[in-house]
RNA sequence: GGCGACGUGGCCAAGUGGUAAGGCAGGGGCCUGCAAAGCCCCCAUCACGGGUUCGAAUCCCGUCGUCGCCUCCA
């Protein structure tokens, strides 16, 4: 089988050959740290760490540079108005996000680079991109010479001409072209400032990345992600820079999640139509946003709202469902059952493969994952044991994996209450034993009012938080 | 205005030339004291109009609609 992997620089899918195997390098551009991160900001995090999971359980060994923009208009702003230093306000939302990215059960990046952390290195390359006749000075101001660029404009194929015309950008008669960007601005008083040749100032938003990219995996790379508002300007900007600097290609494939919606609009916090990653966890658990994410094409824009997540957590519920143990007193399942029962294995574990290798495709990969669920159950119902079932749910564990479900259930003593319900259900099972059916279910509707499922088999009772 | 993406059953969503995965919801049945869970069965011809082809949801053209980027944004 052949990996292959949609490529925004070429607008196809192409065939995944990093450049020197098995090592794949990817770099991912992260939040700006000024505000309680969203569900959005959530699924980008999500789509690039089930790209990583599958990278790795194919045999590849993936180092992954994640960056924080902790210098940045907006965290200056609102540190200004909470009075407090702006390093700090971005520590804050640093130590969250590193937070919630652990809650998301989100393989830890090789590294997390900040902007003021590359502040040397940044100096250097803007430094170097001038010497090189890409950048010019202009009070204390550097901007990247786009004219110089003859190809820019490749990744999102926007032709210089087109943009100029019809261009909301103000235009500052100080810069030779409107196009041009800031590689460093001046600072204004008040503001966190950094040494420079050009005196002080900070880091235009673009240089970042491309330094840290280079710093931290090299001049050349195998990936590069983010979500796709970000490939104008953001990521043809880094293409520019850092292929100015390096006179090398950048990134080989670039890769573009789509956005989270809600109500029919991306998510943003400009428009203010978000749910924080904090509220989400608050009602839900993580495995229902990442299976969310699975269950569509990573490129698309995704559905939100409370129906499809009523949905997901559903089907969380089923998928879970197929790890469920045999039946205590199971004697076994007849030959034709485990026939069936290995057969789909084979089958949903290529399947899965097969949607994995076409550029990513976890939906497709979730719904064979769906057959074997339905196949394990008619074997538990053909009266399989453990042992009969154990092949295929420890494959349903190990692919779910790969796709980073935990596919945890709420454990039953999280609470403390385990002992207490037991003691119910023990009572109950007497009251049945009596056929109290009246009080029995009394038991049972009163537990389900908190929390507590209830189901009776022909080999007992079992319970489960909902 | 420029560039790009998309429009599949009630909802979410795979599938990009050979006659529509999966999940949720719904209907019927088995099981069950009842329920839950599970199992079985049923439920779409793919926005619309042309065209190419033996054959199209899948390719081309047009129309309508939705969304994204062009300004900070995952």
């Amino acid at each position: 089988m052949s990996l292959k992997v949609y490529n925004t620089l070429t607008r196809q899918k192409e065939e995944f050959q990093p450049l020197s195997p098995p090592q794949v390098t990817m770099y991912v551009c992260g939040p700006t740290v000024y505000d309680n991160a969203h569900v959005g900001h959530a699924m980008s995090s999500l789509v690039f760490d089930i790209i990583r999971r599958y990278l790795q359980y194919r045999g590849f060994t993936v180092r992954h540079v994640m960056n924080y923009t902790d210098v940045d208009d907006k965290i200056i702003m609102r540190a200004q108005y909470e009075e407090i230093d702006a390093m700090e306000l971005a520590e804050r939302y640093i130590v969250q996000y590193g937070d919630h990215l652990a809650d998301l059960n989100i393989l830890p990046a090789s590294a997390y680079p900040r902007v003021s952390t590359e502040m040397d290195n940044i100096v250097r390359v803007v430094q170097g991109l001038i010497d090189k006749g890409f950048a010019y000075e202009v009070d204390g101001d550097v901007y990247f010479r786009v004219a110089k660029d003859d190809d820019y404009g490749k990744l999102s194929r926007r032709k210089l001409e087109d943009m100029s015309s019809g261009s909301r950008i103000d235009v500052d008669t100080r810069k030779e072209s409107p196009m041009d960007f800031a590689l460093w601005k001046a600072a204004k008083p008040g503001e966190p400032a950094w040494d420079s040749p050009w005196g002080q100032g900070r880091p235009g938003w673009h240089i970042e990345c491309s330094v840290m990219t280079i710093e931290h995996l090299g001049e050349q790379i195998d990936i590069h992600g983010g979500g796709n508002d970000l490939i104008f300007p953001h990521h043809e900007n880094e293409i520019a820079q850092s292929e100015s600097f390096t006179g090398k290609p950048f990134a080989k494939y670039w890769l573009h999640n789509g956005m989270m919606q809600l109500a029919g609009e991306k998510m943003s916090k400009s428009l203010g139509n978000l749910v924080t990653i904090k509220e989400f966890l608050s009602k839900h658990e993580a495995d229902v946003l990442r299976l969310l994410v699975i269950n569509s094409s990573y490129r698309s824009p995704l559905t939100f709202n409370d129906e499809v997540l009523e949905q997901t957590t559903r089907a969380l519920e089923r998928l879970r469902g197929g790890l469920k143990p045999a039946f205590p007193q199971a004697s076994g399942a007849p030959d034709e059952a485990l026939q069936s029962l290995v057969e789909q294995l084979e089958k949903s574990r290529s399947g899965f493969n097969e949607s994995m290798e076409d550029d990513f495709n976890s939906a497709g990969a979730l719904g064979h994952l769906f057959d074997l669920v339905r196949a394990i159950n008619q074997a538990r119902d053909a009266r399989a044991t453990a042992e009969q079932l154990s092949e295929s749910q420890e494959a349903l564990e190990e692919l779910t994996g790969v796709l980073g479900l935990r596919m945890q259930a709420r454990l039953a003593d999280e609470t403390g209450a385990g002992p207490f319900i037991d003691m119910l259900l023990e009572v109950r099972k007497e009251l049945r034993a009596e056929k109290l059916w009246a009080l029995s279910d009394k038991v049972r509707d009163g537990l389900k009012a908190l929390g507590v499922l209830v189901e009776d088999t022909k080999d007992g009772t079992s319970w489960r938080w909902e």
